[in-house]
DNA sequence: ATGAACCTTCAACCATGGTTTAAGGTCAAG
DNA sequence: CTTGACCTTAAACCATGGTTGAAGGTTCAT
């Protein structure tokens, strides 16, 4: 698959993804006779997941040491302790969120209470 | 309450606290006859909210249309709906963050099975 | 064999979210 | 009346995560 074709699969920009292999987030792509770089199927589910934890806060960097080991399969018995702690770092942002979602609704309850703008009245 | 307090308040530099301002994040604080900013206490609840909302993934932009309103305490109608609206965003990065908890789970689960090294054996 | 639509690299540029530095004013203690 | 800890502004600087542009090579259809 050409740089191309995975930009369209996954929706992102293929200078986005050349920026990727750039920054060791996606191993370095084979490359035909052209020069042009050429991507097996899998690395639509990489950049998928790149997008997902970036989408929650990861830096490329924190990213990079995970993925880099997934794709390339290789034995890197680092696999899993960083898993695990990525696990670790999803549930506290998870939490932090619950919190936020918590404080937020009481904030709202206390507005609607407190004074409620004709609007709001209106809207029921 | 002068900027050197709310820093050591909240854990935030002073450089960031007098960013805020200009961003117009924090309300322009009230200015004592020596030109030092006095902050009431309150203001170290809002830089809690603000560090809690950007942790989460919210841009400055984002947050300063809710806490703007939000300490000022002003008529402003438009609080309700703005609060309604990061609700659901917060609402939605929970859900993106279980999503991702779960893949993150079953990759392990799969390397635990497929691949175990021999360090996570001895580790039983 | 020419144009459109790809691809390449490399360097410059941009927004965001700050920190750092320079040059100076304020204030309380000794 | 000076020393040290605080405060002020303004501008420069930095890292992150990209995008954009220039200059050029490839592939394919017409």
């Amino acid at each position: 698959m050409r740089i191309g074709d995975l930009a369209r699969k996954t929706g992102l920009s293929t200078s986005r993804i050349r920026f990727y292999e750039g920054r060791g987030l996606l191993p370095p792509a084979e490359r035909g006779g052209n020069g042009y770089r050429d991507y097996p199927d899998a690395t639509v589910g990489t950049l998928t997941f790149i997008e997902q934890a970036q989408a929650l806060g990861f830096s490329l960097r924190e990213i990079q040491s995970a993925t880099f080991s997934i794709e390339g399969g290789v034995a890197s018995e680092s696999i899993v302790p960083t898993l695990e702690r990525k696990l670790r770092d999803v549930e506290a942002h998870i939490a932090a969120s619950l919190r936020l979602w918590t404080q937020l609704k009481a904030l709202i309850a206390e507005q609607k209470l407190c004074c409620p703008p004709e609007d709001a009245v209106a809207d029921r």
